[in-house]
DNA sequence: TTTTGAGTTGTTCGA
DNA sequence: GTCGAACAACTCAAA
């Protein structure tokens, strides 16, 4: 019998694993996780500690089918070289991983180990959704077409298997790191699938089928909470999808359907961003649209400090914020607001944001929090126009009418009706503890304007002088 | 090659 | 209070 490793990534599930199942179909499989410290040391301990209890979770399950989990710290790649010929392994595998980082270490490993890669991450792989002449898509509505009439009517996805063969041999694994459990976010497949099954399970589905309307709403759980699983593969995007698939079938009405298919749109913006990344790996580095390069910004150190710790005097800013603080996650809407006021109230870059989202956010994924990013400032492929700049009080009061969000996260303001809890500058006195906003919405977007309009006029006055 | 239609998530202004 | 237009003309996808 071969033996074959089984090199985890961001794939720490047994459910619907293309990867595993390929290395099963070749014989005894060696689960191995490697600590890279390129990836880690830079990682929010909240993060670090989800990953160790994913990990622990998926030992766990290794357990109870007769394998385990080998973790190892250090480089992969000397890491892969030991383990390979302690374990006397044919082949390598491992799902694919898009980010530039990824590929690199990727193909260096493969010069000198037989790697194959498995495409497990995405639905589809990013070579496989292309304009007709080849090229990518950098336009979100076209791209989701072709990744809709490329999914499969029933879409099949794998059970877990009952038994993983592990080699006869002595493998010493390092010992796995003590890690806080995180209440808000249990680690675990089972967890992930328990909460899959919460959001989409037919008939009541009450997130799912109110999805469309009910995403929005900060002051309630209109979400599904998956975000951190599916970063790691702790949960499989097809099978979500084909959860998503089969209650939008079952949908009693046509608003609920409605609710399934723009979740499922969700799941496909995911998908876009990582082909826009694995096509556009500059966006990294800078503006997808270059026009906008010339932007000055004002990044001002203090306002950004403020911006950070929610002390922007805008309720609904600030509440986002502290909500990420204390527990590594944001709400879509609140992500949108918060984003905004930095690029367009604070005028500064977007990059300093999108750093910061990447250091704290459970879920924080390269190529969506980028295009996320991207989007919002602007800059980005299929991206808001400049002259829309997100109304924080309009948006406190559209989307958490009573102020129930606000108040979650921002005690101090707790005693405010819902009235005034929006704008509490408004109040006639201060309210103790909380600061005066730190710009004025109207001038601050009057400002930007004016910056964006004087990069677009100086890059066009540019490209008509060199032509 | 040229042409045409469309494009995540908003806000403000004036009728 | 509600509604449509303007914001700024641009780029992309597809016929």
């Amino acid at each position: 019998m071969n033996t074959v490793i089984w090199w985890i990534r961001r794939d720490l599930r047994l459910f619907d694993n293309p990867t595993l199942q390929t290395a099963l179909e070749q014989g005894a499989v060696v689960p191995l996780f490697i600590i890279d410290p390129q990836l880690y040391s830079s990682v929010s301990d909240r993060r670090r500690h989800f990953l160790l209890n994913g990990l622990k979770a998926l030992d766990h399950d290794l357990r109870a089918r007769g394998s385990l989990l080998i973790l190892k710290n250090g480089p992969p790649e000397k890491i892969l070289h030991k383990i390979f010929y302690a374990s006397h392994a044919v082949n390598i595998y491992a799902e694919e991983d898009y980010t530039p980082y990824a590929r690199q270490r990727d193909n260096k490993v493969a010069h000198s180990l037989p790697l194959k890669l498995v495409q497990g991450q995405l639905v589809h792989h990013p070579m496989t959704i292309r304009k007709p002449d080849g090229t990518p898509y950098t336009v979100f509505t076209p791209f989701s077409k072709t990744w809709k009439a490329l999914l499969p009517a029933g879409l099949k996805t794998l059970p877990a298997p009952a038994e993983i063969p592990f080699p006869e041999i002595k493998l010493p694994s390092d010992p796995f790191p003590s890690a806080e459990s995180d209440p808000g976010f249990p680690a675990g497949e089972q967890q992930a699938l328990q909460r899959l099954q919460a959001f989409t399970a037919a008939p009541c589905a009450p997130a799912l089928y109110e999805y469309a309307s009910g995403r929005d709403r900060l002051d309630q759980e209109g979400t599904s909470g998956l975000s951190p699983y599916f970063h790691f593969g702790i949960l499989s995007v097809r099978q979500a999808v084909a959860a998503a698939r089969q209650a939008s079938t079952a949908a009693a009405a046509p608003g609920q359907h409605a609710g399934a298919e723009v979740w499922i749109n969700e799941l496909i913006w995911r998908e876009f961003y990582i082909s826009i990344l694995y096509y556009f790996p500059r966006v990294l580095r800078g503006n997808f649209r270059k026009q906008y390069d010339g932007i000055v910004w004002s990044n001002d150190q203090e306002h950004f400090q403020a911006w950070k710790q929610g002390e922007t005097g805008y309720p609904i800013v600030d509440a986002a914020m502290r909500q990420l603080e204390m527990t590594g996650w944001m709400h879509n809407r609140a992500r949108m607001i918060t984003a905004s006021f930095l690029v367009k109230d604070l005028l500064i870059d977007w990059r300093w944001g999108e750093s910061w989202f990447l250091q704290n956010l459970l879920d924080a994924d390269l190529a969506a929090n980028n295009g996320g990013w991207q989007w919002t400032a602007g800059t980005g492929t299929d991206a808001a126009p400049y002259f829309r700049i997100f109304n924080p009080v309009l948006q406190s009061r559209k989307f958490d009418p009573q102020g129930d969000y606000i108040r979650r996260w921002l005690p101090e303001l707790a005693h405010l009706p819902s009235k005034t809890i929006h704008t509490p500058w408004q109040t006639g006195s201060t309210v103790s503890g909380y600061p005066a906003p730190i710009v004025d919405h109207k001038a601050a977007r009057e400002h930007t304007l004016h910056a964006f309009k004087t990069a677009r006029n100086e890059q066009r006055r540019h490209n008509d002088r060199s032509i």
